[in-house]
DNA sequence: TAGGTGATCTTG
DNA sequence: AAGATCACCTAT
């Protein structure tokens, strides 16, 4: 599609205000002729150098990091409790281990492919609220993990700027074994939208 | 609120 | 080689 965000937006040093800006983008995918896509609603921020929540930290590099250290612009997706496929965009310059984690979407193209990759009719959260939830609604896996996001399966467009009034700021989902970085307020979302996973 | 599920990393 | 852990979801 045309305007895919460029690659100098994942390429900015703060990660956290990266993911905040990526509010309101349009996530895309197009895999088999099915394209989906939806609002992102909320975000989570992760930096490998600093955050005890990060897969990376403390700036370490494994077969399943390696992918952070990458320039801006490209998918880690990674498997959790055996089942679930999260989809994360790497950020910064080269070297750095950051990464946004796409928490929710508010669906707009292709919501009956959505809604049978999730064997489901509803159109409220439990189709694209949650991490998980939304990759496979948009039909990301594994498989995904380092696509370019210039590419032609997984893209973003620009969207709607939201006002500062319209975001909530929040401590991350999941992270309790973070100790103090569990309470670092690095997640956001947008304010009353249904979409978003609590 | 408990259980499912398997890759990933650490320990020995 | 074995064990613990896990950026979650679904059904009870």
């Amino acid at each position: 599609m045309n305007n895919k965000l460029p690659n100098s937006l994942f390429r900015g040093s703060n990660v956290v205000k990266i993911a905040r800006k990526l509010l309101g983008s349009h996530l895309f995918t197009n895999f088999n002729d099915e394209l989906t896509s939806g609002i992102i609603v909320e975000v989570e921020a992760y930096c490998g150098a600093t955050d005890k929540a990060c897969h990376a930290y403390p700036d370490k590099v494994t077969p399943r990091t390696k992918i952070m250290y990458e320039s801006g612009g490209v998918a880690y997706v990674y498997l959790v409790y055996g089942m679930h496929h999260l989809f994360n965009i790497v950020t910064n310059a080269g070297g750095s281990a950051d990464a946004v984690l796409i928490r929710a979407i508010e669906p707009i193209a292709g919501v009956a492919v959505m809604q049978k990759r999730r064997n489901t009719n509803q159109n409220n959260k439990l189709l694209t609220g949650g991490p998980a939830r939304l990759t496979q609604a948009l039909g990301i896996n594994v498989s995904h993990n380092k696509s370019d996001l210039q590419g032609e399966h997984i893209w973003l467009t620009e969207g709607k700027h939201y006002t500062d009034k319209e975001i909530i700021t929040s401590t991350r989902i999941g992270v309790e074994y973070a100790g103090d970085d569990a309470l670092l307020p690095w997640r956001f979302h947008i304010k009353d939208n249904k979409y978003v996973s609590k």
